[in-house]
DNA sequence: AGATCTAATTGTTCCAAACCATTATAGAAG
DNA sequence: CTTCTATAATGGTTTGGAACAATTAGATCT
């Protein structure tokens, strides 16, 4: 019926996506490593670069429920890694701000999984380290 | 203290991934087009294509906790989406066997992937598109 | 036969995310 | 200016995915 289910791109794309997704996710639910969980790493590497922003707004960027974005914003609020700012514009809105705390997280923990991928990528040429990020944002981009 | 964290390819990898594994994640979260989930996917490829096998086998093929293939393996059972059969050489052990049924499933569920992803990558050279199948495959054989 | 090792399951916990309902404020229309 | 509607954010609840720990039952080894 199908069997070699891996003639054409297309098809190797479509099952290493799903075998990576897996992968992924037990590497970095490993707590080992997690003084950072993914989502707070996401949150406040938006915050760190593009500034402060509202739950709508970082919602929007990573096309994630308003109600998820909500809750992972209060658990960084309460570890003292994100202020909470009332935007004086609108008596309903909220900014949230990165702390210097929530700063010197993210540097850390971006390090870690850097010196892992490192590790990881040992064996790999330079120009494939670098196509394969080219391709991985171009990726992500057609996704949005 | 690093503002553009962005300069070298594997501060790309690193970043883009983390963004890839939550935009896929709320993809196949995506319950419009889950037929199958995500895990229940992977499960199903493997017992198509390599035969039946135990949870023991399939847990260290996926680096999963043999509890968490239980779980999933009895799920897919329960839906009559693979066959539990008893090892005859061995009194504690099973295999478990895709049906009909769970292939069925599994190709329905393969083709609605490829369909999407095969709308998202319609800018894409063919070039692109097996580069980067090969170099995610290449990626998860390094994790492996 | 008893001690130990192994296959699998089940209890529990945690994180990530969605959906739905709710509260409170803003803005628009009468 | 008051009522209606739209929007910002939160909180309740559910689902999926995964880990770890404890347990049961069948192997294996001495």
């Amino acid at each position: 019926m199908l069997k070699e289910m891996n003639e054409n791109p297309l098809e190797t794309i479509e099952l290493e996506l799903a075998v990576l997704i897996r992968r992924l996710t037990s590497i970095t639910a490993d707590k080992r490593n997690a003084t950072l969980d993914r989502s707070a790493y996401l949150l406040l590497h938006q915050l760190y670069l593009q500034g402060s922003s509202g739950v709508r707004a970082l919602a929007d960027e990573f096309q994630l429920d308003i109600s998820t974005v909500s809750r992972q914003a209060a658990a960084l609020e309460q570890k003292g890694y994100v202020d909470k700012v009332p935007d004086p514009m609108d008596g309903r809105a909220y900014f949230y701000q990165i702390t210097d705390l929530g700063t010197k997280m993210l540097v850390e923990y971006k390090q870690g999984r850097l010196d892992r991928l490192t590790k990881l990528l040992n064996g790999w040429s330079d120009e494939d380290c670098e196509r394969f990020g080219d391709l991985l944002r171009k990726f992500n981009q057609s996704i949005k």
